[in-house]
DNA sequence: GTAGGGATGGTCT
DNA sequence: GACCATCCCTACA
């Protein structure tokens, strides 16, 4: 049997898991295997432990705001998964893209084109656009304000439910394949598709209002805004000429978990920002930077 | 740690 | 039929 057939077996077992489950509830439910991971003390947020009871749910008015400043204001925020049986799933946003529509030639709604596939991008903002990408994965996006405009979830600090997002990365590796690291689970936009467990049918679902799924601010600290935003250009359009060079990708400076760094763009971010406090012109202008209150150490 | 190559099937032209 | 907003594994430094 090759390596991709063992990981088609595997996945195949653990949807069978998640049926019996289902069956013997009446109702759909993590695995119970899984359900009792999450009291693995050792295996809780280094970074962060939730508050529990508070409405910190960002509502309709979050989500309408032009693109760019959506993604930028997705960065500190927490993405919130429950199962079936109450367990909750974190993660908070580190790493974002924005994707505007119409001129913008990268975005799945450029020219205003619309199909079936993305829909949600045109509808209200906070809608859930769920597609699948190269055969076998997914990315969320969420749409904001504007015609056709959408900011792409890619990368997440795991906050809550660690044992559970390992299982269901699992699934899908090589039998044996070291356990992954925390850091590992949601550095990538599929990767925090199936680590959460947003199945393609959550595409045109509201973020605002969905029962499952929802966005949280953060309770403890503004990360965000004590932290530096980099700008840089986005991942994976390389074909799409001037608009690929578009800085409209935001992530966290030195945050483990941001899947691909862009070390030139840190560097063009920094020498602006030492430029801006010297009493310089915008250097900067349009990045969103803020003050550099942390480094990649204080996260490892 | 990083680079290179292969896998994969839905979507669009 | 080509493309693709990715991921994983392996080899190598």
């Amino acid at each position: 049997m090759t390596g991709r057939k063992r990981k088609m077996v595997a996945l195949t077992a653990a949807a069978s898991k998640l049926d019996v489950n289902k069956r013997e509830n009446g109702k759909e439910s993590t695995p119970k295997k899984l359900i009792h991971c999450e009291s693995d003390e050792a295996e809780q947020s280094r970074y962060f432990t939730p508050k529990t009871g508070e409405q910190l749910r960002l509502g309709e008015e979050f989500f309408k705001q032009p693109c760019i400043t959506l993604a930028k204001a997705f960065l500190g925020k927490v993405l919130v998964r429950t199962c079936a049986d109450g367990t909750e799933l974190r993660g908070r946003i580190v790493e974002t893209e924005a994707y505007l529509g119409g001129e913008d030639k990268a975005s799945h709604s450029a020219g205003g084109k619309r199909t079936e596939r993305n829909t949600a991008m045109f509808m209200k903002p906070g809608t859930i656009y769920v597609y699948p990408i190269y055969g076998m994965y997914l990315c969320m996006n969420v749409s904001s304000e504007g015609e056709g405009a959408a900011v792409l979830l890619r990368s997440l600090e795991p906050l809550q439910g660690q044992p559970i997002m390992r299982q269901l990365r699992a699934a899908r590796r090589k039998e044996g394949a070291p356990q992954l690291k925390d850091k590992e689970l949601c550095n990538g936009p599929s990767k925090l598709c199936q680590a959460l467990n947003i199945p393609r049918c959550f595409d045109r679902r509201d973020l605002a209002s969905d029962p499952e799924v929802w966005l949280e601010r953060d309770s403890k600290s503004d990360l965000a805004q004590n932290s530096d935003i980099v700008s840089a250009p986005r991942v994976g359009i390389e074909s799409h000429g001037e608009w690929a060079k578009k800085p409209w990708r935001f992530y966290l400076r030195g945050h483990p978990c941001v899947s691909i760094r862009n070390k030139e763009a840190e560097r063009e971010s920094l020498s602006g920002k030492v430029m801006s406090n010297l009493g310089s012109s915008d250097v900067q202008s349009g990045t969103g930077q803020h003050n550099v209150t942390r480094t990649s150490q204080e996260y490892n």
